[in-house]
DNA sequence: ACTATCCGTAGAAACGTTTCGATAAACCGT
DNA sequence: ACGGTTTATCGAAACGTTTCTACGGATAGT
């Protein structure tokens, strides 16, 4: 492999004089700049990234961390991730499973962003204790090092009520998330304040885990409670409301739409293709990335200004 | 950050020492080389990933490219690549957009896993030849560097048309995909040949792109040919199909399952959340994902071994 | 013309590992 | 007790960069 060692010998320059050329520097005339630059095109220089990681104790790039794959839920987050950090010169790159936890304190990437619940708060305090840079995406988190990029659940879950009320409903039924979500506990919070403020209506909660699976689960109790009549059901988010629907319909001779009215959270594509479509709560999924990257980068490049890299002594 | 050297130091030791012994080389007694395992346990070591890097030449990383992250497609793809990876001790990254081909021959990880059409084959080409390896899937790339995980797309094209011949359908539409696209390539020619081999079938070729767009754009000629009775569509991809079911529903009385016939490609994950059931042909992407990770393995592995990491000179 | 200043380039150290070869101490058999 | 072998540890070089400091030559000021 080439490198700045051979472009050197080959120009007959010092190494030191490829790298500044090589970089921009104006410490180096614009002429020898420039053949420097052609031989290392010539040779098919590509700058190798760990020494320059080593070296430079950055290493231009973000993780972020998803619980799955699955993907549904994740596509237009990335994209604006993507896009934000891409302005500023940084690389994104998606990482999943316990194993890859590891990447952060090996200084993998200079910040991560966490959508990812097999990250215990212990384990993410701890590597903000030890320097690292972190967003949390709709989670709760202290620290110096972590910044929190939440989502407004508590106006989402409201809406989400009242537009059931707004339809006649008064029987409500909720499917929750897993207890340790701090989305889920703030949308239910939010939906039962939402119910005792109408008058005469009810709520019946159902514990969910935001999978499919959960919302199959509470299928057969909705249907029960269907036979007296309509009744309105939010589910947490989507998945779990897809999962009913599917019960609903395979299952039971219930309609959607009359006898049940389903509501989801988060608006992921599937949504809009369900028959009838979902109604759901949507917000921009996109903008939520790109302000995950723009904390984060203020973080790290907070710091890197503010150690004071061009300090100088003079005199 | 705490180092080696930092351990070395507390255990009173040389840093190859702890090297070695964090590394469970048998050079080490095994009590100095438990002691220095808790000593940087206790100090929080974590190894620097740039400096082994650089140092072993080789990053137990392998990065996956695709061409969005939309993620329809994906998920269990991701899911048998990282398992397998995972089984053998190496990490998945995930990458998109042209920005991050760079990290290819900047050597960022040992090999790639190329699903995206944003790399030219030229390209691909131009990094294998400088010794890069890659494994492309669902596309023709003959190189030593390069392995190619390909799908049955004629026996799925084939299954496809069938199925629909199979239904007395005998007026057959196809929308294709891009022209430089492998595997729409092979379905295609694979749907030519089925509805020759049926005496008194008719084929229609529809152009298109792979994204829902051109499945709804598809609409109008389809909905034309169905008023002289059912027509049968294969959609060389579910995107397609779905959105042309998006038109159909929308756009038309025609009744999908009776006067239209439509057929996918790829089982994604919204098929079979339609209404009706998207009809489609299934492979086992997690398996295909296995395989990909198996030969690039296969290659990355193949030459660390067969460059004698073992020879020594003896006697 | 002689020193002071500046400018372009070179030299060398450092980043944190791994690993080859060397070294000193301990062991063994006779 | 002595050479020879083994054993545990150490020293140093190397991976490919970046960047501080040094240096020599040209330019400019008086």
């Amino acid at each position: 492999m080439v490198s700045i060692k051979d472009i050197a010998s080959a120009a007959k320059v010092s190494i030191s004089t490829v790298s500044y050329a090589l970089n921009g520097s104006d410490r180096i005339t614009k002429e020898t700049a420039d053949r420097i630059q052609s031989i290392a095109n010539e040779l098919g220089y590509v700058p190798n990234r760990a020494a320059r990681m080593l070296k430079k104790r950055e290493t231009m790039l973000v993780g972020v961390f998803l619980t799955d794959f699955s993907g549904h839920f994740y596509g237009d987050l990335l994209f604006g991730l993507k896009e934000e950090l891409n302005r500023r010169d940084y690389d994104l790159i998606v990482c999943s499973g316990r194993r890859s936890h590891r990447m952060i304190p090996e200084r993998a990437f200079d910040g991560a962003i966490i959508l990812d619940a097999t990250f215990a708060d212990e384990e993410l305090l701890g590597y903000a204790d030890r320097g690292h840079k972190l967003v949390v995406l709709d989670r709760e988190l202290e620290h110096a090092n972590v910044n929190q990029v939440l989502l407004d659940n508590k106006a989402g879950a409201t809406l989400a009520v009242e537009h059931l009320l707004g339809q006649g409903l008064s029987r409500i039924c909720a499917v929750g998330g897993p207890e340790s979500a701090f989305d889920a506990r703030q949308r239910m919070r939010a939906v039962r304040q939402a119910v005792e403020r109408a008058p005469e209506a009810s709520l019946e909660e159902l514990p969910g885990a935001f999978d499919k699976a959960s919302g199959y689960a509470a299928g057969p109790r909705i249907a029960e409670a269907a036979r007296e009549g309509p009744v309105g059901v939010f589910c947490l988010n989507d998945e779990m409301a897809i999962g009913l629907c599917d019960y609903l319909r395979t299952q039971t001779s219930l309609q959607i739409g009359r006898d049940v009215h389903v509501v989801g959270y988060d608006n992921i594509e599937l949504a809009q293709y369900m028959q009838p479509r979902l109604a759901t709560i949507d917000y921009s999924k996109r903008k939520w990335g790109a302000l995950a990257a723009e904390q984060l980068l203020k973080m790290i490049e907070g710091e890197a200004r503010g150690a004071g890299a061009d300090l100088r002594t003079v005199g």
